[in-house]
DNA sequence: CCTATGGCTTCGG
DNA sequence: GCCGAAGCCATAG
């Protein structure tokens, strides 16, 4: 069974700790670039929020976004991770962004 | 088959 | 820079 959320969530797991992602930069290596809502709603019933790094996922603009936790945990959680958050944003987000490789393959 | 649902993105004003 | 509208899509019921 090959199905997107497992993608998403394999994907999702490849952030380094101190980096960040968009929902459209997962969408664009799902090959579904104008899938980026649908990428929010998986990561929304993310069943592990733990083991999938759900908190390096942000807006394209560096918002945050939301959190199942709760959006102050996703603060924290990136903070500790050196990922400086001002307003509800990240701060400078590009220096953070991780981009997934062009040839990028799941497994 | 149809509707609702989302933690989105982009564009125009 | 904020706001509204439109596009987009797999899943669940």
């Amino acid at each position: 069974m090959n199905d997107v959320k497992r993608n998403v969530y394999e994907l999702t797991k490849r952030i380094p700790a101190g980096r960040v992602t968009t929902y459209g930069e997962i969408a664009r290596a799902l090959d579904k670039p104008r899938a980026a809502r649908l990428v929010g709603k998986i990561l929304h019933d993310n069943p592990t929020p733990i083991i999938v790094p759900c908190h390096r996922v942000v807006m394209a603009d560096g918002s945050l976004g939301g959190y199942q936790g709760g959006i102050h945990k996703k603060i924290k959680l990136l903070e500790s991770e050196g990922v400086s958050i001002l307003d509800l944003k990240v701060v400078n987000v590009k220096a953070h962004l991780f981009l997934y490789p062009d040839n990028l393959v799941l497994r």
